[in-house]
DNA sequence: ATGGTCGGCAACCGA
């Protein structure tokens, strides 16, 4: 069971290289945020075609989540249970055995905002979320753009960039007391080392090339589901350069019977 | 040599 998260930056801007990509690499699941398109204008159609299933939620210019699925998709949902229920930041579903919770976590502007107050809000209620509706001993696979550096490692230069609204004392406490719930990093169970990112600011001359870049898109799994990880690896492939996003995707491996 | 982000959309935006 392959899976992936991708943050598209306008799913309309990138539908082919999103269906070439997964004609390409065929995981079983795809999750992808800021599609920046409303439902009504979703673009379904090449999707069925390459064998996907979709679910998404999504609103004018901002946000928008997706998943894409080689299996039907059963009990979708979208957002939190109490308002703001935030539906273009959060999509859940079943796939087969394991649940899927695609997120994507508010950037939070500057830390002295109530933007990044609400970020912090963001994860304590995504806490009460899991805690409430699932069990850490089930699969879970939670994925997306939680816009969080865990560790200095995954930054190009922390001295620098610390105190930013992705990489903070506070932000990273945050993320940890939901991965304390129950998940693993699945991707730093198997690359240790720094300098692995998914995310190049567009501003910053060359950051791709210079690899200046940050690790803020996740996989996260729940026990069951992360001791039968495989693999793990960000794509840096030519092919998605064609038309970058300022993300690129992030993929896991498992050995696990769904 | 120059002017150097991008996508969406009409906001001196959000990332």
């Amino acid at each position: 069971m392959k899976a992936a998260s991708f943050n598209v930056n306008s799913l309309r801007a990138r539908v082919s290289l999103v269906i070439d990509w997964l004609k390409h690499e065929r995981p079983d699941i795809l999750c992808i945020q800021e599609t920046k398109v409303q439902d009504a204008e979703f673009p379904a159609d090449g999707f069925d075609k390459a064998g996907y299933y979709c679910a998404f939620r999504g609103q004018k210019s901002y946000n928008g989540v997706a998943i894409f699925s080689r299996k039907k998709l059963t009990k979708v949902s979208f957002g939190f249970d109490e308002a703001p229920a935030d539906e273009a930041r959060l999509i859940k579903a079943r796939h087969g055995k394991i649940t899927i919770v695609n997120t994507y976590v508010p950037q939070g502007y500057k830390t002295d905002s109530e933007k990044f107050e609400y970020k912090l809000n963001w994860f304590r209620r995504l806490s009460d979320y899991f805690e409430k509706n699932f069990k850490a001993d089930e699969p879970v696979l939670w994925m997306g753009d939680l816009n969080v550096a865990p560790e200095a490692i995954d930054v190009y230069e922390p001295d620098m960039l610390w105190g930013h609204v992705c990489f903070n004392e506070r932000v990273q406490g945050a993320l940890e007391d939901v991965v304390g719930w129950g998940f693993v990093d699945v991707f730093r169970k198997h690359r240790k080392e720094a300098g692995h990112y998914t995310y190049w600011d567009y501003r910053l001359r060359g950051s791709v090339k210079k690899n200046l870049g940050w690790r803020i898109d996740h996989i996260m799994a729940t026990r069951p589901l992360a001791e039968k990880s495989t693999a793990s690896y960000i794509d840096k492939s030519p092919r998605l350069a064609e038309r970058p996003s300022d993300h690129t995707p992030i993929i896991a491996e498992f050995d696990f019977d769904q």
